[in-house]
DNA sequence: GTTGTAAACG
């Protein structure tokens, strides 16, 4: 028959169902996608806590993934992108998150290489695995595995209607190979438009998928499909794989009541989650979501010029770390102030602790953590260090006879008189009066 | 001189 080639993207989609379906339903089958020279790499450090290397073919990564207990593996696939590669190869690229064995869901990146299997059109197998938990690489500075745990499982079991079709179509993947054990040919993905597509569009439905507080990113592009095939709802917001035993096996902390039964709603009292960063999702302009960002992760300016433009203060933040999102405030003849969004708290403190900011030279930014209202009210915090020599005593000397009481070291709020707090009070804060 | 936006279901 004559089959048509097809995209790379619903290749990576597909296996990427395939694989993670196997991968917790069955993961002492996982070998059999790979073959002889395959590579393979799942996360993992050595004693020097180095990430480990690779192990290669396919037995010896049976023997691996027999070592790494995968039990009741769940996954949360948050992205897929998948290229055409050499040699009629797909590489496929899978963020994510994984919880193996009712731990907690940890971060992950995983690449597959697939490479035509040869021998029969449209069958893959793998060819590179690689995979690492983002925890495991960088600190745990920007990974809480710990605290997503209880809730995210919660989370997790709520939004996971099971589908079922995956059951199915693990199903035929054992009948193919019957036999227990490495068979000299990977036995991979084998897809052909057919089966593929129908299954994308019967068993596995998006409708198994639950759009909750997601950021807008998890969208897996579908384009390159023929367009009478498939239609998926436009954004799928994220994909996950999980299977009705599965979702049975994993009921926790005992609560066996089934969901529908749970009263309430769940409980999702994540803070904000920063968002996907704007540049770079390719194609179609999705529905942007606002997403609010944590307050950390922002930073307030004050006393910016009225003509500075947003992009010549969003490069004048870009050496302190990466800027999401820079806002001004521009009202009329008001003075002029912005907020500025990293995508981590870490610049935020490093310019914090920089000051006095000095833009174009000689304007010293207010800069500040961003507060929110209902932080600016409680901050008349006494607990600043008593100044030198004891509470009551300006014995010390502080500012001057009758000038501000402090002035220059302890001042908290030295300036800008709304009397507002502070942030972390260390030295060099703004001191006021521009030059 | 200064700390937004939006939304609401209990």
């Amino acid at each position: 028959m004559v089959m048509e080639k097809p995209s790379a993207q619903l290749v990576g989609r597909e296996f990427v169902r395939q694989y993670y379906t196997l991968l917790n339903q069955a993961p002492d089958y996982l070998h059999r996608f790979y073959g002889k020279n395959s590579s393979y790499v799942h996360g993992g450090l050595d004693n020097n806590g180095k990430p480990v290397e690779a192990v290669y073919g396919q037995s010896e990564i049976h023997k691996k993934v027999l070592t790494l207990n995968f039990r009741d593996c769940h996954t949360k696939i948050r992205h897929v992108d998948a290229h055409a590669t050499l040699n009629e190869g797909v590489v496929v690229q899978v963020m994510g998150e994984l919880s193996n064995d009712m731990q907690p869901m940890r971060k992950f990146m995983q690449t597959f290489v697939l490479a035509p299997e040869g021998t029969v059109a449209n069958k893959f197998y793998v060819h590179n695995d690689v995979f690492r938990y983002q925890d495991e690489v960088f600190g745990d500075s920007d990974s809480e595995p710990p605290e997503e745990s209880d809730e995210d499982v919660e989370e997790m079991e709520e939004r996971v209607p099971s589908p079922e079709v995956t059951q199915e179509e693990a199903a035929t993947f054992y009948e193919q190979t019957p036999c227990g054990f490495p068979v000299q040919l990977p036995d991979l993905i084998q897809l052909d438009l057919i089966t593929s597509v129908s299954s994308l569009l019967q068993p596995f439905s998006w409708a198994s998928v639950t759009s909750k507080n997601l950021p807008p990113s998890g969208a897996v592009p579908v384009s390159g499909i023929p367009p009478h095939v498939v239609k998926v709802p436009s954004a799928p917001p994220r994909l996950e794989v999980k299977t009705e035993a599965a979702a049975q096996r994993t009921q926790p902390r005992g609560d066996q009541r089934p969901r529908e039964a749970r009263p309430g709603p769940p409980p999702v009292n994540r803070g904000p989650r920063p968002g996907v960063r704007e540049g770079e999702q390719g194609e179609s302009s999705e529905v942007r979501r606002v997403v609010r960002y944590p307050d950390a992760h922002q930073l307030f300016v004050g006393n910016v010029p009225h003509d500075v433009d947003k992009a010549e203060l969003k490069e004048f933040f870009q050496q302190y770390g990466t800027v999401l999102e820079l806002r001004i405030n521009s009202g009329g003849k008001l003075p002029n102030f912005g907020f500025v969004v990293f995508d981590d708290f870490e610049p935020v403190q490093k310019i914090l602790s920089n000051r006095p900011i000095k833009f174009r030279g000689d304007i010293r930014l207010n800069v500040e953590e961003k507060k929110t209202r209902s932080a600016r009210e409680g901050d008349r915090r006494d607990i600043r260090p008593r100044g030198p020599g004891g509470p009551g005593g300006p014995r010390e000397r502080i500012g001057g006879p009758r000038g501000p009481p402090t002035r220059g070291g302890m001042a908290q709020k030295p300036s800008f008189g709304s009397g507002r707090g502070t942030g972390p009070s260390e030295g060099g804060r703004y001191m006021g009066p521009r030059q």
